[in-house]
DNA sequence: ATTAGGG
DNA sequence: CCCTAAT
């Protein structure tokens, strides 16, 4: 074929103009098959996933099962590796951790930890205002990097800290790592190690660590790009205020292939669309899981965008593109998300009613930095490791005795979300908007943090009474935090950085930031002990404008909103198919969906007249030509892309969704369709002449 | 790697 | 956009 094309080329010098390229024999069409497969293993698949799903929440708490492998953590450069160990670690503890769950008795932390799953989105995509400019509404977000620095700040006394903590873990038992992800950074995690034991020292580290934060957060230079630097700042540092300088393009094809991907220039980031189908899961089919698994392994993490003058980002990077990707997908299915959250909480409180609901209450402290957090559970990984069977032991439920500590989240404050949006947005937009930032910083499955006094409370294993909280004790100072999970920090920021690629349409549009503190602190009202027992999830969180069909917001109805929480009825098929997804993450697997990217107008634009030029049907020469430099647009994209155009073309306007075309460039396309159409249809019927 | 189509 | 079959 290439030769083919390029003798094209050769001809006369100039390009084969419009030959028509024969159609290939007809392709069978196989939808039916699909169909079938569908049906078949429909039934499984749930069987499977609802099997997973118990299994997965389990598995959340991690510790045991790292005992062995700690020293890689280190060497392990990608995270991706390490992850993959840690996954296939856990899930060969699963049975191991099932066990153990069963006995021990489940914190608050584990049930809230395992069940929440967020996503990060960065886009926040509103409804554009078609003409343009600077209407859509962004989130801005600021996160400093303060975690980074607050982590090396602290990170000394925390080494101290760590150190012996690990010790104590060693001997005791117990600890048990919250999040399995190891991650290399060695520093980090002793400093990060966590003070949960109880300890004592953890006091000072928790002080550190959130005054640190902020002064040096503004220090700090966010390292960008390398991975490291992602995995432990996990902010976004989107620079939103990038020089959305365009080269002038010349025709607009041109236009169209270059900024787009080599300067990640681009502020032009353009919003992705909100994804207004929600509902969009109509068939639970086998495809459908799948998707959801993907999307379930897709960690978001946050992470540093590069600076548009430092790196090529966009340029070609799979992985990053991957990571942009998954973003999107989770906002397609974060919806469900909301549902498999409040189903997935309920069930480990209730179901293993052994064990504690709540318990004491009391303030919130503030959230921890995402970057800390990661160390942490990456120090407390290894400290972890060794003392797995002890930890066993001492779940044992029989440690929590008739008391019962009752507590009630009022609830979870997302720290630092700056939102931008223009007084023009709809406040639909807005809900939205802030949907989204939310669901940006719980991007994955948050991990609820305990704290008492301020410490981290970081050993899953003990038992409330354990680790202090007792009935009646000091639960005033028991708060909770709601943290991004350490897995997902690693993965590639979100959407941000995509340079799209023609300015033209992009122009002036925000993107969207996710704060740099991910986590969230949660505010818990104490109660007696006899108070009921209540989750109150803020409204952000719980339901956003659109899909929540809990209303969980309502401030005075404590009780029925947790009980809303549990109360989901577990009949979301995706809530089951997510749950597989965490056993066994093959992320290796299912590589993720790549971020949805909508053609500008200049894209079509430089489509139409590509195609005008090439016919349909040479797509890789319309890449080619048109798209050389957008990454991004392969020419399947931009064969597809075609298609929705001419139906977009063939459809009224009313029904046309997305940024508008120009009628003038669908009247091209349904043109140079019917144009090429023939012309296929002559060569058909006699075979071209030789091109050259 | 490309093209063509269905999903 | 993804996935696949057929090239």
């Amino acid at each position: 074929m290439v030769l083919q094309k390029r003798l094209d080329y050769a001809c006369g010098g100039y390009r084969a103009p419009a030959m028509p390229h024969l159609p290939r024999s007809a392709r069978g069409k196989r939808s039916a098959r699909k169909k079938v497969e569908d049906n078949q293993t429909y039934a499984f698949d749930l069987l499977a996933t609802i099997a997973g799903k118990l299994l997965s929440e389990i598995k959340s708490s991690p510790s045991p099962c790292n005992s062995t492998g700690t020293s890689n953590a280190a060497a392990g450069r990608d995270a991706a590796k390490q992850e993959q160990i840690d996954e296939e670690k856990s899930l060969k503890c699963e049975g191991f951790d099932w066990l153990s769950c069963n006995e021990a008795v489940f914190s608050p932390e584990n049930a809230l930890e395992k069940h929440i799953t967020y996503k990060l989105k960065e886009n926040s995509n509103v409804p554009k205002d078609s003409s343009s400019g600077p209407a859509s509404p962004f989130i801005k977000s600021d996160l400093s990097d303060e975690d980074a620095i607050g982590g090396d700040g602290s990170r000394i006394e925390h080494g101290v800290g760590a150190a012996a903590e690990k010790c104590i873990k060693g001997s005791l038992s117990s600890s048990s790592a919250e999040s399995y992800d190891r991650k290399e950074d060695g520093g980090k995690k002793l400093l990060v190690a966590e003070q949960q034991v109880a300890g004592n020292f953890m006091d000072r580290n928790a002080p550190y660590k959130y005054s640190l934060d902020d002064p040096l957060v503004m220090d700090v230079k966010p390292p960008l790009v390398s991975s490291d630097s992602s995995v432990e700042a996990p902010l976004y540092r989107n620079n939103i205020s990038r020089n959305y300088s365009f080269p002038k393009q010349e025709d607009g094809m041109d236009l169209a292939a270059d900024k787009d991907d080599d300067e990640n220039s681009s502020g032009c980031t353009h919003p992705t669309p909100v994804a207004n189908k929600t509902s969009r899961m109509p068939r639970i089919g086998d495809r459908r899981i799948r998707k959801l698994m993907s999307s379930k392994l897709r960690k978001v993490a946050p992470t540093v965008l590069q600076d548009a003058g430092t790196s090529n980002y966009d340029v070609e990077q799979k992985p990053a593109l991957r990571g942009k990707r998954m973003c999107y997908t989770r906002q397609r299915t974060q919806r469900s998300s909301f549902k498999r959250r409040k189903l997935f909480d309920h069930c480990p409180v209730s179901p293993y009613d052994g064990g504690i609901y709540g318990e004491g209450l009391s303030k919130m402290s503030e959230s921890s930095r995402i970057k800390l957090e990661t160390d942490d559970s990456h120090a407390t990984l290894c400290g972890a490791n060794g003392a797995s069977s002890f930890m066993t032991g001492q779940n044992c439920c029989y440690e929590l005795p008739d008391y019962h500590v009752k507590l009630s989240i009022k609830s979870f404050k997302v720290p630092e979300l700056v939102i931008e949006i223009p007084e023009t947005a709809t406040v639909g937009s807005l809900k939205r908007t802030v949907l989204e930032a939310v669901t940006a910083i719980l991007g994955g499955r948050p991990r609820v943090g305990v704290l008492q006094e301020g410490k981290k409370v970081r050993d899953d294993n003990k038992t409330l009474r354990q680790a202090g909280i007792t009935y009646g004790d000091k639960l005033d100072n028991l708060s909770f935090t709601m943290e991004p999970n350490p897995e997902e920090a690693l993965d590639p920021p979100p959407s941000s950085e995509d340079p799209d690629f023609l300015g033209l349409a992009c122009a002036p549009e925000p993107l969207a930031r996710m704060p740099p503190i991910a986590p969230a602190a949660a505010a818990v009202d104490k109660r007696g002990p006899d108070s009921t027992e209540s989750v109150q999830t803020c409204p952000e969180m719980d339901h956003d404008s659109f899909h929540s069909p809990i209303d969980a917001s309502s401030p005075e109805k404590t009780t029925a909103s947790a009980l809303a929480l549990v109360a989901v009825p577990p009949m979301d098929v995706e809530a089951l198919a997510m749950v597989p997804l965490g056993n066994k993450p093959k992320r290796s697997e299912t590589p993720q969906r790549r971020v949805r990217r909508p053609f500008s107008v200049a894209e079509v634009e430089a489509l139409v007249q590509a195609v005008e030029k090439l016919g349909t049907g040479r797509w890789r020469d319309v890449k080619l030509r048109a798209f050389e430099n957008a990454k991004h647009r392969t020419y399947v994209d931009l064969k597809d892309k075609w298609k929705t155009l001419v139906h977009t073309a063939r459809i009224s306007p009313q029904q046309r969704r997305g940024e508008p075309v120009p009628q003038e460039l669908l009247d091209r396309v349904l043109s140079a369709h019917s144009s090429w159409s023939q012309k296929q249809a002559k060569l058909l019927l006699k075979p071209p002449a030789p091109l050259c």
